[in-house]
DNA sequence: ACTTAACGTAAAGTAAACTTTACATTTAAA
DNA sequence: TTTAAATGTAAAGTTTACTTTACGTTAAGT
């Protein structure tokens, strides 16, 4: 099971960002290269991520991937 | 484009380890609740895993899943 | 209050990760 | 040198990430 910081995270950017629709789901799902509903069914926990868009995300938000997911043993 | 040391890494695992057969690519598959194919086409390069996979094998080796795979832009 | 941008939901379709099966090749040990 | 374990290949099937479309709700400015 993996776990996401993803909402935080955006809606903290949202708020400090100059260029606010930069951090807009739009925003960041087109500099993503995919759709809002991607990033909304991410941020849901709908489903998790590609490794590849894992990268692109942390790469956006300057961090490491472990710092943004986190996973978990489906026992505990 | 994501770029995986993973044939060698389980190589040299191979080569290290007491119980060998835990590194042989159906030992580790059966750790990481994949087939052999998975690890044969991961080896190859020929797909690339899901976030849940990366997490399993960064743990499985003890590393971070930025030391074992790197995104490198496609323009590159 | 009205407008509009941003967010949320749902459902059907496509693409890619992963499985299953089956068989062929390499490697190493007896 | 034969035997078996390990690796490689290929193709068709399933599951899930991701898209597309379309419409409903919320929040914030005027």
């Amino acid at each position: 099971m993996i776990v996401n910081k993803l909402k935080n995270l955006r809606e903290k950017m949202l708020k400090q960002s100059v260029r606010s629709e930069d951090w807009t789901q739009e925003g960041l799902a087109k500099r993503l290269g995919v759709t809002r509903q991607t990033i909304i069914s991410m941020e849901k926990g709908t489903y998790n991520p590609s490794l590849v868009l894992a990268f692109k995300i942390a790469h956006e938000f300057g961090m490491a991937i472990e710092d943004i997911f986190e996973y978990r043993d489906e026992k505990n």
